[in-house]
RNA sequence: GCUCGUAUAGUGUAGUGGCCCAUCAUGAAGGAUUCUCAUUCCUUCGACCCGGAUUCAAAUUCCGGUACGAGCACCA
């Protein structure tokens, strides 16, 4: 055995040393390569609307990174295309308010890649200068059919005081749209198709489709593709880790090439999957925005609508879309969760502090036969006697119950008494609690008309009730007994989050 | 068509050759507490895509299928 030990010492010592037991990993993976607080990482919506569902997965992931490693968290606007999906004005102040409300805390930085627009200019006569770019003038059609056939295209070997005279041509107005974009040389040989000779700046039509920001307008004609204007601005910020989804993996590989023409290190990456919701499907912002214009939605608040506001204005927490995020993790696997989840999380945070209320729908008046007081005190939170008591006036010996309650004989109101009801009347039995009778909520009669929106089906709900009376401010989580959280947005109306 | 990626319970997720007849959460079912169909607590259910190979040992490595997703835009 001795022996055995000693040979193993000698040849493999590793197999000696004792393995530590595995743990479960709690919370992201391991960002590699990482220095605490040298960390710099992005996020990058074009602002062609406010935030959705989907953003949310970037900016939690990218910031609890950040905030693990003491690091930073950059905002950019990547707002380079003035007409395919052009940007939305209102989003330029809309975004940075919900990514700190998201996150909880205002990003280190905010870059807006429209105002950059110099320093792209500037790499791409780098590149033409030194011969890694060139300004191809073949038609989207034309390269399709070079790309596809591994051939290079005449433009490729232009002299660089070529591709510079043609360059100026771009920017001065003797080209128009469509008739020439700069490329970056890589090789057309390459496996990958997305991968030849890729197009970094292309033209637009400013006058037509100016662009939004004050400034900026018709500034420009020639403006940089994201793989381009990304692969610049990541290398001028001094990001060092690029978290993005699994759909940009080319646009890594491509941007790869390119930082190898001017002698960077690229950035560590990672990446997630597709996400679907059960509930939702799928969901463009330029679909929503059309929608929206077209009258079919209220606004991007809609609560219909996967939007952050929209969730926010549904009582959806922040803090509930961040455990959320983080626990799907950063893999690449395409998945399709249910609401389910994220509720549980919802549910968690809010119902310690939601108060109690009673909402009933459909309600039928019905009056009370017997010993009746002139009040009653209710907790206003079961599990926490210190947020007090909610008082239901009896004055007039009247209560409402839902109709759909009023349809059993021997029942109990909550927190008072056994009733027997007999149409619009109901005796009162007993005041304790002497059987398992089913238990129903009320109000008092001198309620007021209230209205609860629900969002079902993608369809919205309203349905009409009668709420206790309550002064909670506008934005209240509360919880409706018996059918579920909700969030006050009027003194009258309640929006349902989730039960 | 070419290229890239992914495949663990209903849904997510942990796991990088032995600790795994597989983790945690959610879900479902049952139960306890509770004057809410809420909260909290307990119990139970349920998975390594298929086929080969390497190895004493494979969820984990390799090869081949299959399925799903993405890129090949003068969108981001």
């Amino acid at each position: 055995m001795d022996a055995l030990i000693e040979i193993l010492q000698n040849e493999a010592p590793h197999l000696l040393l004792k393995r530590e037991k595995k743990e479960r990993r709690t919370g992201l993976p391991e960002l590699a390569n990482a220095v605490k607080g040298k960390v710099v990482l992005r996020f990058a919506p074009n602002p062609n609307g406010p935030l959705s569902f989907g953003h949310a997965r970037g900016l939690v992931i990218n910031s609890t990174y950040a905030k693990q490693w003491d690091g930073e968290l950059i905002l950019r606007f990547d707002d380079t295309d003035t007409t395919v999906k052009p940007p939305l004005p209102s989003a330029y102040k809309q975004i940075p308010q919900e990514a700190e409300w998201l996150i909880g805390f205002k990003p280190h930085r905010i870059v807006f890649a429209s105002e950059r627009i110099a320093h792209y200019y500037e790499h791409a006569v780098l590149m033409l200068n030194r011969g890694f770019g060139y300004v191809c003038q073949c038609s989207g059609e034309a390269f399709k059919v070079f790309r596809e056939s591994k051939t290079e295209c005449p433009c490729r070997n232009n002299s660089v005081e070529i591709n510079i005279e043609l360059w100026n041509k771009m920017n001065d107005g003797t080209f128009v749209p469509g008739d020439a974009v700069v490329r970056v040389k890589t090789d057309m040989e390459l496996k990958n198709p997305a991968l030849r000779d890729w197009p970094a700046l292309r033209m637009q039509d400013t006058e037509k489709h100016p662009h939004p920001r004050e400034g900026i307008g018709s500034k420009y004609k020639v403006w940089p593709l994201l793989d381009f204007q990304s692969a610049v601005e990541d290398y001028l910020q001094g990001v060092t880790h690029i978290i993005r989804g699994k759909d940009l993996m080319d646009s890594t590989r491509k941007q790869t090439l390119l930082y190898q023409h001017f002698g960077w290190k690229y950035p560590e990456t990672m990446y997630w999957g597709r996400v679907k919701v059960h509930e939702w499907g799928g969901f463009s912002t330029s679909q929503m925005r059309r929608d929206i214009e077209a009258g079919l939605f209220e606004g991007w608040n809609d609560p219909r609508l996967p939007t952050l506001s929209a969730l926010k204005e549904r009582g959806i927490t922040a803090s509930a879309l961040r455990h959320f995020w983080v626990e799907l993790g950063v893999t690449q696997k395409d998945i399709s969760v249910p609401l389910s989840s994220l509720y549980s999380h919802n549910t968690k945070v809010i119902d310690a502090t939601a108060p109690r209320i009673s909402f009933v729908k459909n309600p039928v008046k019905i009056s009370l036969q017997g010993d009746c007081p002139d009040n009653i005190s209710i907790a206003t939170h079961p599990n926490d006697k210190s947020m007090g008591q909610r008082v239901f006036n009896l004055n007039d010996n009247s209560v409402y119950i839902s109709a759909e309650d009023a349809n059993q004989t021997d029942t109990r109101l909550k927190d008072f008494c056994n009733i027997s009801i007999d149409g619009s009347i109901a005796q009162i039995t007993s005041t304790e609690r002497i059987d398992k009778r089913s238990i129903i909520h009320w109000v008092g009669s001198n309620c007021e008309d209230a209205e609860l929106v629900m969002v079902e089906d993608g369809k919205l709900v309203s349905t009409q009730g009668k709420l206790e009376n309550h002064d909670y401010p506008i934005g209240t989580a509360v919880q409706m007994e018996r059918i579920g959280y909700g969030i006050i947005v009027a003194k009258n109306k309640i929006v349902f989050t989730h039960n």
